[in-house]
DNA sequence: AACTTGACTTCCG
DNA sequence: CCGGAAGCCAAGT
């Protein structure tokens, strides 16, 4: 996650993917869940496979991420980011 | 040891 | 494009 670069975003598949998870997504989710806040690593740029952030509205958890995202430059239109223009390849990196 | 849960994804209507 | 069902697997009950 640590190479997702700034104004870019990659799913939860994407991310368990690289981690030779198989696509286990849910495992993705998981260890952000499990990981102190204070973590070194960008986790608000991990979004789900529809664009939209995995976090409930309550508690200002989902107004933080989508916060951080525009700071980086992210668009969301209708509460959702288009993937084709912010998805991350790491291929291209 | 069986059952429920969840920062998910894909397929179908 | 959106909601529901099925598939997935580690952790917690």
């Amino acid at each position: 996650m640590r190479r997702i670069p700034p104004g870019k975003v990659a799913t939860y598949g994407q991310v368990a993917r690289l981690a030779g998870l198989g696509g286990q997504a849910r495992m993705a989710g998981y260890a952000l869940h499990a990981a102190p806040d204070e973590i070194d690593i960008p986790w608000h740029r991990v979004i789900n496979a529809r664009g939209r952030i995995s976090l409930p509205r309550e508690n200002g958890q989902y107004d933080l991420q989508k916060t951080l995202l525009e700071a980086e430059g992210i668009v969301f239109r209708n509460e959702t980011v288009d993937l084709q223009r912010y998805r991350w390849r790491p291929e291209k990196q």
